[in-house]
RNA sequence: GGAGAGAUGUCCGAGUGGUUUAAGGAGCCAGUCUUGAAAACUGGUGAUAUCGCAAGGUACCGUGGGUUCGAAUCCCACUCUCUCCGCCA
């Protein structure tokens, strides 16, 4: 959520930023001014005639007191009575009208931010390692998964429907091999390990961005309003809604694993094989909140944190810049770590890491303070995977495999595979 | 799932319709005293949002409604916490 303030007193700006986005938010941003100049009006008039209810509230008693007759007050307290209801709930839906349309309006992209169309213009920013070279050609991992008995999506359709998978054997090991390494990684680099809901209220969803707009992509618990979590940003992010935190504590660095689940409404045909695209996944996720001043430091070394599993791992990525035509609705600025997948011959997102600034923490109310005495102000908030369990093993399986079949285990999983080397 | 109790400022806690502009205490800040500290004493101090150049106004006693000239207080609904019972990995 953008500051009101910021629309209020520069709005070509925030227009400005939205065309960057290759979206013409003019019309809603002047439709924000003219209601809230309206709201501010009928406001200041409310709260002066509240100003003489108060004063009559306290007038009354000492008259009664003194035998005075208070029936001609009480009937023009009446009418004032009358007329603040009446503003109230015009005023409440302004607010709501208002907050309605400030919410449809995404983060402005940050000026280091390339401007562009779609991902076709997103821009390579580093790269390690080569694509992986095969003298014959490699099997995708769904064949890989299949042919070593190790994943199963036709028994998941079965149990319950298309996207969804069990892994079985050296297979389900491996999954929670790479869980494991990566959050051992994180916590052992200045990560607080978390493991959170999986489930979580309207309010949160709200407070990280995902509702009202994406609704659709959620899965709704029946009769609820409750969510299965898409990601651990949600609860992670949400533990200090509402919260001032101290500036002493700042930065806060979270590791969070957690199933993910993703309705992906209006994906149906993509990436229909395999681990890359599914209703349930499993994934770690990195979040940090800390002072604004370091929150682009902070986003660069939260993508090198990512990036360092995947150089232990062994594994060909990049590192793309998002351009503003890709960016997503709370980001200022985002980098996609893509790792290479033979099957696709190409890189696949295996990571985003994101600042939001202050655009989710306005939301959720996270506010910190240097100093008892100073004003609150909005943390910075970020997190990005650290990374996508699925599309790891799915890696792993492609770029590690053998002409006989088999798969080689990298290295640092091994110990975590008890000292299982190749799946075969 | 059943029964009961509760939610008040940074914390504890009083308050069941109008001298409550939320009592009192703790904490915190300043001062007195002291070689210094503690203790004691004196004074100050809730947090936040919002409107205003300012003075100041308004809102906020779990949340949302309602009754009333006036609600922390009465009514309705909801959420959460605690205790006991039942069930359960």
């Amino acid at each position: 959520m953008l500051d009101i303030k910021l629309i209020r007193s520069n709005p070509d700006f925030v227009k400005e930023g939205m065309k960057r986005r290759n979206k013409d938010m003019d019309a809603v941003v002047d439709e924000i001014l003219e209601i809230d100049a309206k709201r501010r009006e009928l406001s200041t008039k409310n709260d002066g005639l509240k100003a003489e209810q108060n004063l009559a509230s306290k007038k009354i008693p000492s008259m009664k007191k003194n035998g005075e007759d208070t029936t001609a007050l009480m009937e023009e307290m009446k009418n004032i009575a009358d007329e603040i209801k009446k503003d109230d709930s015009l005023i409440s839906e302004l607010e709501t009208r208002q907050r309605e349309l400030v919410l449809m309006i995404p983060n402005i992209p940050h000026q280091s931010v390339p401007s562009g169309k779609d991902d076709s213009d997103n821009i390579e920013a580093r790269k390690f390692g080569e694509p992986t070279v095969f003298a014959y050609e490699p099997k995708a991992h769904w064949d890989i998964g299949s042919d070593l008995n190790i994943l199963d999506p036709e028994t998941a359709a079965k149990v319950t429907g298309a996207r969804f998978h069990f892994y079985k054997g050296l297979g389900a090991r491996l999954e929670r091999a790479v869980i494991n390494f990566y959050m051992d990684t994180h916590a052992s680099r200045g990560y607080t390990e978390i493991l959170p809901p999986y489930i979580a209220n309207r309010t949160s969803m709200t407070g990280t961005g995902q509702l009202p707009k994406f609704e659709d992509d959620m899965f709704k618990l029946e009769g609820l309003e409750y969510f299965l979590i898409p990601t651990a940003e949600v609860p992670v992010t949400n533990m200090h809604r509402d919260e001032i935190l101290s500036g002493k504590d700042l930065p806060i660095k979270y590791c969070a694993y957690s199933a993910c689940f993703r309705a992906e409404a209006g994906a149906a045909g993509r990436d229909g094989r395999g681990l890359i695209r599914q209703h349930q996944f499993n994934k770690v996720e990195l979040v940090k909140f800390v002072k604004p001043e370091n929150s682009y430091d902070e986003l660069e070394k939260l993508t090198g944190d990512a990036e360092y599993c995947l150089q232990q791992l062994g594994l060909p990525y990049h590192v793309v810049t998002l351009s503003t035509g890709d960016l997503g609705f709370s980001s200022a600025k985002t980098y996609d770590i893509e790792v290479w997948m033979p099957s696709y011959n190409r890189y696949v997102e295996i990571s985003s890491c994101s600042n939001f600034e202050d655009f989710q923490a306005r939301r959720a109310s996270i506010r910190f303070k240097n100093d008892t005495k100073d004003k609150p102000q909005l943390v910075h908030t970020l997190n990005g995977s650290g990374l996508a369990v699925g599309r790891t093993v799915a890696a792993i399986l492609e770029n590690y495999q053998n002409p006989d079949g088999s798969v080689t285990v990298p290295k640092v999983l091994v110990p975590y595979m008890c000292g299982i080397e190749i799946i075969k």
